[in-house]
DNA sequence: GGTAGACCTGGACGC
DNA sequence: GCGTCCAGGTCTACC
């Protein structure tokens, strides 16, 4: 028996709008399905995998509505409710989206102002691991593959669908596997590591809490300063990791970045130079640099595909090459 | 502190 | 269909 429960969003929230705001949202486990303005995929819980639906029939600023593939105990429906919480970033009330269109008013009108991001800290850093020095495509890949060979998997909808690992699953898998079957590449040994600072040993907590990286009240240098110390995280990742945390100053400056200040802002120069003056244009946004940086972008894409909400992952993914974009 | 080169995979391209 | 080239961020060694 399915489990269906509602969510209230903060009030000028919308789901097409606001889940299909960042890349994240095309690779697996989640999907998007483009006709249904639905998004769906498998949680982790404490009483097993589960499938769960999203959609907001009733637009903007009006509940979501949540179906599960099995019936949820009371404590479940607590857990996938915080889990979409994060991953819709509901905990970003009006207000602070006020703030933001304050400081950047071209988006007021569209009301674009939230990321969409993962579950858990831990899914967010492998994505970004997997995101690092290769083309889009086989980024959509790694996450497939991670999906299918160390997710759980769950029937629904007449198919087999699969969580993101946890860490515990990957903490304990070999790098040759994840090499061979996962195509990550280099990327093995790293991500195993990270996997294994993220599981608990035995009665102690696990090397790198969350929740501390969460804690808004800790700084960011400090925070950024931790997640260099990381495997498989550099200047780029790090800063990227900050925005997925939701401290918006710093900029995940890469290639993008250097043919958007090339193309769009019209900078010459080497790329070193470019990203300088990427980085001082969009220092008047301060603690919002982030967003007004990655909505431009995204209107980017947009104009070159069409609304975000129309994208479909498993087509969408070879659209996204930097050949493709510099034309 | 700055820089060169290796690390892997998959797409693009030429034949 | 096959071989070659190239894009992409991090890490290490070296100056």
């Amino acid at each position: 028996m399915a489990s269906r429960f509602t969510i209230k969003p903060p009030g000028d929230y919308e789901l097409k709008r606001d889940f299909c705001s960042y890349g994240y949202f095309l690779l697996h486990p989640n999907f998007w399905d483009p006709r249904k303005l639905e998004f769906s995929r498998v949680l982790s819980l404490e009483g097993g995998p589960a499938q769960v639906r999203v959609g907001q029939p009733g637009g903007v600023g009006r509940g979501l509505s949540v179906v599960a593939s099995r019936g949820l105990t009371g404590a479940e429906r607590e857990e996938a409710r915080a889990q979409l919480t994060r991953v819709l970033r509901l905990d970003e009330g009006t207000e602070t989206i006020a703030a933001f269109h304050g400081l950047d008013e071209r988006w007021r009108a569209a009301g674009r102002g939230r990321l969409m991001r993962s579950p858990t800290l831990f899914e967010d850093i492998i994505k970004t691991v997997t995101s690092c020095n290769v083309t889009w495509p086989s980024t959509v890949q790694m996450n497939r593959r991670l999906c299918e060979v160390l997710g759980d998997p769950v029937e629904a909808g007449g198919e087999r669908q699969f969580s993101f690992p946890s860490a515990e699953r990957i903490a304990r898998a070999r790098p040759q596997t994840l090499r061979a079957r996962c195509r990550v590449g280099y990327r093995d040994a790293r991500i195993v590591e990270l996997a294994r600072l993220f599981t608990p040993r035995g009665k102690r907590g696990p090397e790198l809490e969350a929740s501390w990286f969460e804690d808004l009240s800790n700084s960011d240098d400090a925070v950024f300063e931790r997640l260099m110390e990381l495997p498989g995280i550099g200047p780029y990742a790090a800063a990227n990791i900050m925005q997925l945390l939701g401290r918006y100053g710093r900029l995940p400056l890469d290639t993008e970045s250097v043919r958007h200040g090339k193309t769009i802002l019209g900078y010459k120069g080497s790329s070193a130079q470019v990203m300088k003056k990427v980085h001082r244009h969009y220092a008047p946004f301060g603690a919002h640099a982030f967003r007004s940086y990655w909505f431009e972008l995204w209107a980017f894409y947009e104009s070159k595909h069409g609304p975000a909400w129309t994208w479909e992952r498993d087509s969408t993914g070879k659209l996204f090459t930097a050949a493709l974009l510099s034309k």
